[in-house]
RNA sequence: CGCGGAGUAGAGCAGUUGGUAGCUCGUCGGGCUCAUAACCCGGAGGUCGCAGGUUCAAGUCCUGUCUCCGCAACCA
């Protein structure tokens, strides 16, 4: 009989910066499930890869001086790169695939003309508002008072040609497919997507762009591009060799099992992916799981809050297996969790020390120091059960069924969750049998020991078995210390009590995980940190930078209309519901209070402002923003710096009075 | 009233289909000594954000309300 098949994929990443530990954990989540399908005897087909394209890359390329592809390449190839994390993180994909890899490229390239042969994609006019000053594109919601947001000035209602595919055509098809199937999970996602994007309407996309080259050019149509959600989201297929001749099981792998991805591009994998496949007459995925985000201090991990964890220090420091383990046992896959060191070394000790590791340590130190290694034979059973034997072998035995029902709902947290209560159990048969008072006498009781030494490696096995997936070198170092043969590594003997020979080779090893020191251990994280920040800083080139200085000249009458004045902070709060605006109550001399908005929550805390004197300009157009009205500008120094933009208030000398004059 | 998520012991979190509120850490006490100062047992600590409602029964369903977090918008 054929073996069944199994495809599961990650997302692709993004390679404009080094990969965090948020992309690897999404990536060990699907390693974990690949391997346990493996375990469980399927055919697996396990894809990973990255997702090259598009104006961002582009525009970073610039910045460093390379073309987009050397880019890339040092991120995804170079040392410490995206492969290397992979290889570092023992990740068992079978296949990885690039965007700019040609065989892809020109897939997609037929991909595209097919759904434009058809009349899903169509040439359209995309209709804006263009400034011919800053030879910019506007939408009508972007404008301000009708004008161009970036310079004031009036702009023109101009028409540029792209490509769209027809969404719309399969709005009801995509509703259908989220409402009334569990295409998407967790199913809390589903009305994420349908209040937010169906209700309102779906609008057919624009899939193609002129604005930047670095991407997969329409062969038909010099100067555009495909827009990379298109080029992204096929490679699903690509990789399997739809379209091409680089690969050839697309007819046996597709549609794939599962699509692993964050949630923030759930959009994507749940209403274009499946509308695009529905197009092109392909059979959809069955499932789309989006899973949480890993949050620092509650908030989002960001480059801009310098809050990225590394990776390849967690795993250099505590070990690979370590890692993985924390990652799946720790957080509820749908939903998002706070990560932290201190919460990685916790479990580490907690978990794998002192229960896995421990039970390990004593089982196998006990089997050698009174069985020299090598239990009798016959000690598989016992005649006469007390209730703690029974107790134990019925939960291991049952152990993989309620493993398989986690693992099958893609509930890794909940798997490792059973998993552990049976080596706690295991852990307390220790104390319920005392194997050291029956070791007194051996004569009386030395088949009692020997069976109840026999029931531990077996609880053990098991165990071993099925965390396999999550840690897979860690548990071939048990087997090898309690003597599983590869018979007795199987699935099928994960739900079989007996399966150890009772006479294998026990031997105690080094400890499989060791406990760590927490204070120790947070000190030299934090070093490790710190010295990774400083050589990332070193190489990162300039410093400081600043805005280009300006060509023109400005007319000095029209440098004159600018009206400066110093301004005094009477009240200053931040905006409700606003991330980034602080509403100013500004005594600008003229005796009435003047509310500038402004949006610099990022840099200061409002109530450290109140009773500075400021600059600002007052005779810019009243603007609203978040409903509230903004007369005039606070003038601020800017500056980037290590790439983050940096911002100060230019306050003056408080002994200028409100409403004086700049000039 | 833009959309969504969350508010459960000192901290961090679980709690499928409504049926005596659990886990880890911490804390207090006890046991054991095989083991990685690990293991096992027990105690203290929660009116499950607040207010109503449905029900024999609600952390779990419904309505309202407050707070926090994401997304979106805004960030001239």
């Amino acid at each position: 009989m054929e073996k069944q098949k199994f495809y599961i994929t990650t997302p692709i990443y993004y390679p404009s910066d080094k990969l965090h530990i948020g992309h690897t954990y999404c990536t060990v989540a699907t390693d974990a499930v690949a391997r346990y399908k493996r375990l469980k005897g399927l055919d697996v087909m396990f894809l990973t890869g990255t997702d090259e394209h598009g104006q961002k890359i582009e525009e970073k390329a610039k910045e460093a001086g390379v073309t987009p592809k050397e880019f890339v390449d040092r991120i995804v190839e170079g040392p410490k790169g995206v492969k290397d994390l992979w290889k570092l993180m023992n990740i068992s994909n079978d296949r990885f695939i690039r965007t700019t890899d040609d065989y892809h490229v020109a897939s997609v390239q037929k991909i595209f003309k097919k759904m434009y042969d058809k009349g899903d994609i169509y040439k359209g006019k995309y209709k804006g508002k263009y400034c011919t000053p800053c030879e910019s594109f506007w939408t009508e919601s972007q404008l301000v008072d009708g004008k161009c947001p970036d310079c004031g000035r009036e702009v023109q209602d101009a028409e540029e040609e792209a490509y769209f595919f027809r969404l719309s055509k399969y709005a009801d098809r995509i509703r259908n497919l989220l409402e009334d199937t569990d295409f998407l999970q967790p199913r809390s996602r589903v009305n994420e997507m349908v209040r937010n994007f169906i209700d309102p309407g779906l609008e057919d996309l624009c899939v193609s762009r002129t604005s930047f080259s670095w991407g997969v050019p329409v062969d038909f149509d010099p100067g555009h591009v495909v827009y990379v959600w298109v080029d992204a989201l096929f490679n699903y297929t690509t990789a399997l060799g739809f379209l091409n001749d680089t690969y050839h099981d697309y007819d046996k792998y597709w549609p794939a099992d599962v699509h692993f991805v964050g949630k923030e591009i759930v959009r994507f994998h749940s209403i274009i992916w499946p509308a695009m496949l529905m197009s092109m007459e392909m059979p959809l995925p069955k499932h789309v799981f989006g899973h949480g985000w890993l949050l620092l201090d509650g908030g989002k991990m960001s480059k801009s809050k310098g809050n990225v964890v590394d990776p390849y220090i967690l795993a250099e420091k505590f070990g690979v297996d370590a890692l993985r383990f924390f990652l799946m046992r720790t957080f509820p896959f749908g939903s998002d969790g706070n990560f932290s060191n201190e919460l990685l070394i916790q479990t580490i000790n907690t978990d794998l020390a002192n229960d896995l590791g421990n039970l390990v340590s004593r089982t196998t130190a006990m089997v050698g120091k009174y069985f020299g290694g090598k239990l009798p034979e016959g000690c598989r059973t016992w005649a006469a059960p007390e209730s703690f034997d029974t107790e134990l072998i019925t939960m291991a035995s049952g152990l993989r069924a309620r493993y398989e029902e986690a693992m099958e709902t893609f509930a890794p947290h909940k798997a490792l969750e059973e998993v552990f209560k049976v080596i706690q159990r295991a852990n307390k048969y220790i104390d319920e049998t005392a194997p050291w008072v029956l070791a007194k006498d051996m004569e009386q009781n030395g088949k009692r020991l020997a069976h109840v030494m026999y029931n531990l490696l077996e609880a053990t096995r098991i165990c071993g078995i099925l965390l396999s997936p999550f840690m897979p070198e860690s548990c071939e170092k048990l087997f090898a210390q309690i003597g599983a043969d590869t018979q007795a590594q199987t699935w099928d003997s994960a739900a079989q009590w007996g399966a150890l020979s009772d006479s294998a080779a026990v031997t105690k090893g080094e400890n499989l995980f060791p406990r760590i020191d927490m204070d120790k251990a947070l000190d030299e994280l934090e070093a490790l940190e710190a010295q990774a920040r400083a050589e990332a800083k070193a190489a990162a080139g300039p410093v400081v930078e600043v805005e280009p200085y300006a060509e023109e000249y400005v007319d000095f009458d029209t440098f004159c209309k600018s009206d400066f004045r110093a301004v005094k902070v009477k009240a200053c709060e931040a905006v409700k519901k606003s991330a980034k605006l602080l509403r100013f109550t500004l005594d600008d001399g003229s005796g009435t209070d003047r509310q500038i908005l402004s949006g610099i929550h990022k840099w200061y805390e409002p109530e450290t402002l109140v009773g500075k004197t400021l600059v600002a300009i007052l005779n810019l157009p009243p603007r609203k923003m978040m409903g509230l009205e903004s007369n005039g500008m606070l003038i601020s120094a800017v500056h980037t710096e290590d790439g983050e933009e940096v911002l100060h208030l230019l306050m003056v000398d408080d002994s200028i009075p409100a409403g004086a004059k700049m000039c």
